[in-house]
DNA sequence: CAACCGATCACCT
DNA sequence: GGTGATCGGTTGC
């Protein structure tokens, strides 16, 4: 990496374009790896009303993405899309790049991306961000002691984790599910500020019954957020 | 530290 | 009526 690209990184974050998701999970997945999951809470929902702000949003939230999932849409048999289309998963068949929010086993959310044209399914499952910005806010969320955020473990269980992910940047189906998240204005974007990593961890998908050994699991090797034990060998 | 279990609800058969 | 793209606490070795 040159020193310009960390210029780069630092003043110029750009907007990830709807055109981005477009493609097979497969490889919006890997592309998808290192980029910035930003998360804005507009100043209706604001706690404090007697402070004004400047800013159109009360607090700013964000991750990097280091652990997603792909999902393969009609011919996956794990895939929320693999009966069809149903009320349910609208969303997968819709338009690329929009949120697909879902509420699992009664406690919780996990947030997907739509990927492949309009009318055909396909997606991909934020598991884990590396948290880098607003971690006060997530930790508040997440009814953690925002006071322990020194200590890794601490700010490793903020948003490791599908379900974890949504409570850290207060995702919900009933706010989340079908918004884009490629539009400037939006409280959710996914953002690009140049990051590159050098090594990518492949393995099975965590938490499924069929189609369970298909590596569709990516994973930036050796980053300390990524959910789960082994961060680095596939498991057969 | 791995294995198990309960929580708790939307969806589909 | 069964199941699930989870989590965190408890159990037991």
């Amino acid at each position: 990496m040159s020193a310009g690209r960390i210029a780069t990184t630092l003043y110029h974050p750009k907007l990830v374009l709807q055109e981005f998701f477009a493609g097979d999970p497969r490889d919006v997945s890997r592309a998808l790896l290192g980029k910035i999951l930003v998360r804005r809470r507009p100043l209706d929902n604001l706690d404090c009303k007697s402070h004004s702000s400047p800013f159109p949003f009360d607090w700013l939230a964000a991750g990097r993405i280091v652990e997603v999932e792909a999902y393969l849409g009609e011919n996956d048999p794990a895939a929320h899309a693999y009966p069809g289309r149903t009320p349910r998963n609208s969303v997968l068949f819709g338009p690329p790049g929009h949120a697909y929010v879902y509420f699992i086993y009664g406690t919780h959310f996990c947030m997907n991306i739509s990927c492949m044209p309009e009318g055909e399914a396909g997606c991909i499952l934020l598991r884990a961000l590396e948290p880098i910005m607003g971690e006060c806010a997530m930790a508040k969320a997440r009814h953690q002691d925002a006071q322990q955020l020194s200590n890794i473990r601490a700010r490793k269980a903020l948003a490791s984790g599908p379900g974890n992910l949504c409570q850290a940047l207060a995702i919900s189906r009933e706010r989340d599910n079908g918004k884009p998240v490629y539009e400037a204005h939006s409280d959710l974007v996914v953002m690009d500020d140049g990051f590159v990593f050098s090594e990518m961890l492949v393995t099975p998908r965590v938490g499924i019954t069929k189609a369970a050994d298909l590596p569709l699991r990516y994973a930036i090797a050796g980053n300390p957020f990524v959910s789960g034990k082994r961060t680095r060998m596939n498991a057969p």
